[in-house]
Order: C-alpha cells, then structure tokens, then sequence
DNA sequence: CTTGCATCCGTACTCAGGTACGGTCATATA
DNA sequence: TATATGACCGTACCTGAGTACGGATGCAAG
C-alpha cells in the first residue's frame, strides 16, 4: 500500500525506537515538521524524517535539552551555518556539565565524609549526617 | 503582639530564606507539620519549624529530594530511629550521584574530544559533532 | 460484515518543586 | 478612620519531556 521508503507514524515511531505519541510531541513543538500527509490526513513520513529522530535522540544523550537541539538544527539547515556556531553550542554545554559535575562531587565528597564518621549503632539523636543537616555541627559556608 | 518566639508565616519564611508559598507547599505535602493556629486561623510558627525548614533546605543541598527528606526526618523522630538507617539513604544517594557524575563525565568528554575534531571555519554539512549526531561517523556503541 | 488494530485530533495528566493569583479578612500604622 | 500590608484558602500555572485518554474514523483480514 505504501511505497517502501513511505512510513506511518507507527512504524517510524518503531523504527526510531521511540513511542507514536512522542513523534506527535515532537510536531507539536515544531521539533519536527509536520510530514505530507495522505487521504485523510495520515501522516506520510521518509527517511529523513527517521534520520532526523535519529539525531534528536543522539544529541539528547549528548545532554543537549530539546530545545537546544532545535538551535542545532537549525544550523545544521542553514547553508550559512558553520562549524563554528556548532562548537560554541558544545562548548557552552561542555561548562555547563562540567559545573554540575563539579556540584555532584562536592555533594558526594560531603556525603561520603558524613558516612565516614557515621556509626551504625547510634541512635538518630546522635547521627552527625543528621547533626550536619541540623547545622549544629560546622560548615556555615555558603 | 506575638511572644519573641513566635513566628508569624512571613516572618518564618523570611528567617528560613523561603517563599512564604514554600512553607505552605511544605505543609501541603506534609513535610512540615501544620503549626497550631491563633484566631482566625493565623499559624503561628516556633523555632522548630525554623530549624526544620533550614534542616529541609541543607538536604536539598546534599542533593537528597523532598521525598527521601521526608524519610529522612521520620528516622529522626523515631527513637527507634539509628544511625545505621540514615547511612543507608546516604549511601544509596552517593551511589547514585556517583552514577549521575559518571554520566556527566563520559558526556563532557565525548562533546570535547568533537570540539577538538572541529574546525570552526568549515560549513555545517562537514561538522563532525554534527556529524556524529547524524549517526553516519561511528560510536554505534549503546 | 465484523472485529480489531492503527490513526486522527485535542486535551489532560505525570513528576518535582515550587510560584502566582484572586478574593476575603485581619492587623498595624499614620 | 483610612490605607497599606500580611495572612488566609483553594486553585491554577510553570518548566521539560513526554504519556495517556477518549471519541471518531479508516483499513485490512477472516
């Protein structure tokens, strides 16, 4: 019935291994462009409808919010576009892991120095993770 | 009007740092108790209710979220309650920091070892972090 | 022909952690 | 006393990234 490179929204959601409603989304927000559609208003996507999920989900994994995908697809569209304006989104996302990483170690090195002077037999009443979080005990910074 | 240790909803949130809003999300979700009310029924805070909410606000820091904070000060009320219980919920959170830095990290160096790939001047159709989100250039790992 | 799945569309719901709004009443100050 | 805050309450809204629902069609196989 359809030609083989013509995908239903069913199979393409398949294809790109993600769920129907979330290709819906995915128009709803202008993430990707409404498709041609057939008699009755089915959607008729190709290839490049698949290749651009694709992206999406790789760039996701990438940390990139959805909304800065759109940024990068856009220039990945324009012929104007260059690599430069890619690498600056990159770049800007590099610091931007690299301060919450930085945010988690400081958490887990607290955590795990709270741990370390923790002894399990103590009742709460004398638990310095519970102290320090009462703020009886040091660190008044920041 | 009030006794030095009474705290009126805003006086309370301001001392704490919060929204007069938060205080009231945190009664609605039971985090904080509801204080006893005066006439008219104004709530009329102690300085339990202050060190509490500081106690929530240091949590959050250590990265534990409201429900695990709940638990949290539910073994500080128990008697029952030991030490051993809280460093088990402090563990489970460094491990699963450690799981989100983890993350972060393979992120940060997969997006720089693009950046060094790039040079700024070439079109976006031949930029490798596009590229690599296009899928055509290797990592099919995961 | 009927059953059953796929698709359409719009809307509502989810989670977390709040924030904002609108109407009413109380309190404090000039 | 009049005005300005502050508090009360319930409800709606916000962000992000979807997921779910319900009613109306369509399409294909038995």
């Amino acid at each position: 019935m359809q030609k083989p490179n013509e995908l239903s929204i069913g199979i393409l959601a398949k294809k790109a291994g993600v769920n129907v409603e979330t290709v819906r989304y995915y128009e709803r927000i202008s993430l990707l462009n409404k498709p041609p559609t057939q008699l009755h208003g089915f959607r008729k996507y190709g290839n490049e409808h698949l290749l651009k999920i694709k992206f999406i989900k790789r760039a996701q994994e990438l940390g990139f919010s959805l909304k800065e995908i759109k940024k990068l697809l856009s220039l990945k569209v324009r012929q104007t576009g260059k690599c430069h304006d890619v690498k600056k989104l990159a770049l800007e996302k590099i610091s931007d892991v690299g301060h919450r990483i930085k945010d988690l170690q400081r958490i887990k090195s607290r955590l795990e120095q709270l741990v370390a002077d923790c002894n399990d037999e103590n009742p709460t009443s004398d638990c310095p993770i519970i102290d320090v979080m009462q703020g009886s005990s040091c660190c008044q910074d920041k």
